[in-house]
DNA sequence: CTTGACGACGTACGTTGTACGTCTCAATAT
DNA sequence: ATATTGAGACGTACAACGTACGTCGTCAAG
C-alpha cells in the first residue's frame, strides 16, 4: 500500500504553473510558500528543490505568463502589428492581474526578452526614424503596462475592500467626498458607475502611434 | 536628569514625516515599524498611538506627498496647464520613488483628491467635448504614473541588484542575451548606455494631448 | 488628594521566507 | 550481491515582520 501510494516527484514546471494557478484564483498575497506546496500535496521545503528562492518562483511564473502573448500575423503591416501587439499584451496582462505590478520588478525572462524583441523589431520595420522609433517603444511598453496596472489596481482594491460587492468602495468614497468640494471628481465617477464610458486604451494607442507617424512624415 | 531628558510626546504628522524621510533614503523596505519607530527614539508600538495600522500610515504619507505637487498658475491656458502638471507630477513622484507603486494601491486621500480635481477641472475647461475629456483624464493620469513608475522600478531593479555600480546590470543582462537571437534589443540598450537619449516624457505627453484636440475638432 | 485619560512600552503571537541537516530510496559502481 | 552515491522530501529552527493586549507613569481636571 505505501509503495503504491508513491507520488510522482515535483518538478519546477509544477511548482510554477501552481504558483500562476493560485496568484490567478486567489491573489498574489496568497500565494505563500506554505500554501503553494499544499496546494501541490507537498511541504513547504520540498519546493525548495525545485526553485532558489521566492523570488525566482516569481520570475519563472511572469516568464510563462509572457510565452502567452499571441503574436502578430508575420504578414502585418509594422504599424498594425505593433496595434495588435499592444492589444494582446493587454489581453494576457489582464488575465493574470498579479502580473503588471512584478512586471516592472524583475528582470526580463527570455519569453519577455522575445516580446520585447518582437516590438523593437516592428517599429525597426516601420519606416520610423531610429529615434522615434526608440521612442516608441517606451511609449507602447509604457501605455500597456500603465493602463493595464490601473486598471487591475483598481478592481483589486474594490475587490480586497469588498469581494460581495466591488462597488461599495466606489459609493463609500463618494460619500467622503462632497459634490461641492470636488464637483469634477464626483461627477466623473458618476460617468464611470451610470453610464458605461469604453476604455480608451486604444483611442490613446492610436494617438501615440498617429503622433510618431505624424513627427516622422514632418521631419523627414 | 531623568526628568529633564523628558522628550517631547510623538504626533501623527513626525511619524508620517518619518515614514517619507525613511522610504526616500533607504528604500520603501527599510521602511518597517520598528526601524521607523528607531529613528524617531521610541519603540514600536509607541507608533500606534498615532497610527491605526501601517496601512493607513502609508496612506497618509502618500497624501504628504500628493499635497508637494506644484499647481500651475490660475491664469495658464487649460491645456497648457494640464501639460504643466503632468511634468510637475513627475518630478514630485520621482523624488519618492516609493510613490508610484502604492498610489495605485491606495485610495486617494484628500490632498490627491484634489489633484484629481484639479485635473478635471482643466480637462473641463479645455473645451474637449465631455467624453474626450474624460478620457484625457485618464490618458493623462495613465501616462504620469506609467512612465514614472517604469522608470523608477528600473532604477531600483539596478541600484538593488548592485549599490555600487547600477550599470552592472544591465552589462550583466547584455552577457545572458546573445545579439544574434535579441539584436534590437541588444540595440535599443546599448543606445541607453552609449548615447544617452532624452526621455520621451513630454513628446509622448504632447501625443496624447495633440491627439484629443485633433479629434476633437475634427467631430465638432 | 483623587481620578481618569493618554501616551509609551514590554511581552507575546501568528505568519512569512528560508538555512541546515536528516532520512529514504533508486540508480550505479564494485 | 553489496557498497556508494546522489537526488528529493521533509522536520526543525530562526529571524523579521505586523500588531493585539495589558501595564505603567505622568499630568490635568475634579
Amino acid at each position: 500500500m505505501s509503495s503504491a501510494e508513491q507520488r510522482a516527484p515535483l518538478n519546477r514546471d509544477a511548482v510554477v504553473n501552481a504558483g500562476i494557478r493560485l496568484a490567478d484564483s486567489h491573489g498574489v498575497d496568497a500565494l505563500t510558500m506554505r500554501n503553494l506546496a499544499d496546494g501541490l500535496g507537498f511541504k513547504v521545503m520540498a519546493l525548495y528543490n525545485h526553485v532558489a528562492n521566492k523570488q525566482q518562483l516569481l520570475g519563472l511564473m511572469l516568464d510563462v505568463v509572457a510565452e502567452e502573448i499571441d503574436d502578430p500575423p508575420d504578414d502585418m503591416a509594422p504599424l498594425a502589428a505593433i496595434r495588435s501587439l499592444a492589444i494582446s499584451m493587454r489581453t494576457t496582462l489582464t488575465e493574470h492581474p498579479w502580473v503588471p505590478d512584478l512586471w516592472l520588478q524583475h528582470m526580463p525572462g527570455p519569453a519577455r526578452t522575445a516580446n520585447m524583441e518582437r516590438l523593437l523589431r516592428l517599429f525597426d520595420e516601420s519606416g520610423l526614424s531610429p529615434v522615434l522609433a526608440h521612442h516608441g517603444f517606451h511609449a507602447v511598453t509604457n501605455h500597456v503596462i500603465g493602463y493595464t496596472i490601473q486598471d487591475v489596481g483598481m478592481t483589486a482594491m474594490a475587490t480586497s475592500a469588498d469581494p460581495d460587492d466591488p462597488m461599495a468602495l466606489a459609493y463609500e468614497f463618494l460619500a467622503n467626498t462632497p459634490a461641492e468640494v470636488y464637483p469634477h471628481t464626483v461627477a466623473h465617477l458618476h460617468q464611470h458607475l451610470n453610464e458605461d464610458v469604453p476604455s480608451s486604451y486604444e483611442l490613446v494607442l492610436d494617438f501615440i502611434l498617429d503622433g510618431l507617424v505624424r513627427l516622422n512624415t514632418s521631419t523627414t
